[in-house]
DNA sequence: ATGGGTTTGGAACGATCGTTCTATAGTATC
DNA sequence: GATACTATAGAACGATCGTTCCAAACCCAT
């Protein structure tokens, strides 16, 4: 059969397989996906794909986990460490507004997946939910450093912000899967300035997008 | 067979059947309802079903149009009708957020669909596309009514507005399909708030909630 | 050279999918 | 009362679903 490797070691590297099947329930969604379309485009034999990832949602799960870390918290943390808190959170939405056009098409997998799922895997649920108190949690620790370093009116409502800006952000991805142009996203950024800036404070000590 | 009633018209009602099509649809996804369900729980034949509604995906479509009718675009006539320009967009989202748990579990079927159907269905997503712009004109609209009537900051972006209160729609709508407690929603409210009142103005013309 | 252990290829499983088809029940018209 | 027409009931279709199973291929250890 010539595989040209140990018998007790894969001939494929789990993380890029894994990988690519995050990419396809990415795309189509997770009943949009069969183990056959798996099969066929992950080039990995049926057999392998179970005994190493499991049934198909235990392979979904494996997925969904590596897009949290990878896409969301990877990213998140990215943008915490290059930019300013303010800086930061308006990053999150010009990166999502400014993503090539294929990018910005495929939404954002827990957003979908929250969708998809009628509480039939509580893991996904479960998974999904966190990621989103998370993320939530990241722009009220981006607030607070921003508040901390007096580049934020203090009357503003951390907490309350923040989850302003979660549902500003979710709704963003969901726009961004409608066939909606870029252009017609773009006012968003603003109206995020806006929140940031506080509401009743016209400062100008926050740079231009 | 026992029927009773003439051959040539139904013994079931078109709407209501529609309607309890629509349900089903809404809670699990189109893609979660198999024929097999649609002929068990809406008491109806199968053929029947084909008959008068034609392919899934044609009934799929007939209830989307239909939730978009009533529970998307008559509401917001409603709300346009019962309130102040100001005051409709504040009760969009006051009564999302505070819909009974399970109304608002079930999100949004427009939102849902966009997400399920990864371009599958041209007709959905071209629905889906005209839901979310009419829901913006609804949210311009009222902005505009509501500037003519000097109940809004003349500073206030109108349509780059309106965008940011779809998206926060939007997102309210996802966060409210995932499993969150209904206060961790409401904050959403003041921020819409914050919004409407303008970046630079410490107005209280605006009643509380 | 042989045997153990593991991946691989691909057939095959029952279940369910959307859809079609045929036979029957029922009421009008003629 | 025979005929035409339509809704109903339910079997049946091929296709595809997720999953399991088995034999062949492979490399190391002995």
């Amino acid at each position: 059969m010539e595989t040209g490797h140990m018998p007790w070691e894969k001939n494929f590297d789990h993380n890029s397989v894994l990988d690519r099947a995050m990419m396809l329930f990415w795309e189509r969604g997770y009943r949009g996906v069969s183990m056959a379309d798996l099969v066929e485009e992950l080039g990995i034999n049926r057999s392998s794909l179970y005994s190493t990832f499991g049934q198909k949602e235990d392979l979904f799960v494996q997925a969904l986990v590596r897009y949290d870390t990878t896409h969301r918290q990877g990213w998140l943390d990215d943008l915490a460490r290059r930019s300013d808190p303010v800086d930061s959170i308006r990053q999150v939405f010009a990166e999502v507004a400014a993503a090539p056009e294929a990018t910005r098409r495929l939404g954002c997998l827990l957003v979908n997946t929250t969708l998809e799922f009628p509480a039939k895997s509580p893991r996904s649920a479960a998974l999904v939910r966190q990621a989103f108190l998370s993320t939530q949690q990241f722009f009220e620790e981006q607030l607070l450093r921003a508040r901390q370093a007096d580049q934020l009116d203090p009357a503003i409502d951390v907490a309350g912000l923040a989850t302003a800006l979660l549902a500003l952000f979710l709704g963003m991805r969901v726009l961004a899967r409608a066939e909606r142009p870029p252009e017609t996203i773009q006012p968003i950024l603003r109206q995020v300035d806006i929140l940031l800036r506080g509401a009743d404070l016209g400062t100008g000590s926050i740079a231009e997008w």
